[in-house]
DNA sequence: TTCGGTAATATCGGTTTCCGATAATCAAAA
DNA sequence: TTTTGATTATCGGAAACCGATATTACCGAA
């Protein structure tokens, strides 16, 4: 088999493709949901995150959906769900970070809390 | 305390720190070293790899030192050290990754061998 | 009712980072 | 000698990121 793998991806696009993974949602809501996961470590600029979404669903890792009825009368919110192929980029994406991760634990000595 | 990290550490930046805790390195040879410990994986195109050298130097994380002696004939080998700070940024980013690995673990399963 | 804040998407200009190509230099090998 | 490999550097262009701004809509407070 060859490597499916399309590009290298960004850390950005990791973060909004792992974000997808609990179900379908919308630009502004994975802004939140990833900024307060990462206790604000991670902001997704605005700019950073619809241009993200954008290339991602050219490379069809994400796709639109329809909106849930909650959100059918407020404006144009629309919503993504990630593909199967994103679920394949991002497992692939996570198994080299696990490798490179583990490898620098070997080098790099844990702090003491 | 307030956290010392001073920007975003890009990956590039990360394998090179990386490779110097193992001791001082001139750039070819990190960029032969990260190449063959991810078997291929992370290729560090020259023109990556030395302007981030330069952008590790002026950000402190990396310093020239002195090349050993079976190089002081070659040409102009520049090698480097990774300073404290340096050390400490790097250690600071392998804990945030360390964080978002463990996180998204817990949403992606692990494929079967 | 007006005002301000939050939600939501989009785009623009500018900066940073990344990439591949090219070039220059030197040594060793063929 | 020609070639190959090692090594650094720079350049032009592409990709990614950022903050600001604009727009639209809703909601709660004044």
């Amino acid at each position: 088999m060859s490597p499916r793998t399309v590009l290298p991806l960004p850390a950005t696009s990791f973060h909004i493709l792992l974000a997808l993974v609990d179900g379908p949602a919308h630009g502004y809501g994975i802004k939140r949901v990833v900024e307060e996961r990462t206790h604000g470590r991670i902001r997704l600029a605005a700019g950073t995150l619809y241009e993200a979404m954008q290339r991602l669903s050219r490379q069809g890792l994400i796709e639109n959906t329809e909106a849930p009825e909650e959100f059918s009368g407020s404006g144009r919110v629309r919503f993504y769900r990630i593909t199967d192929t994103g679920e394949a980029e991002l497992g692939d994406e996570l198994r080299r970070l696990e490798q490179d991760v583990a490898f620098a634990r070997t080098k790099v000595p844990a702090e003491q809390g």
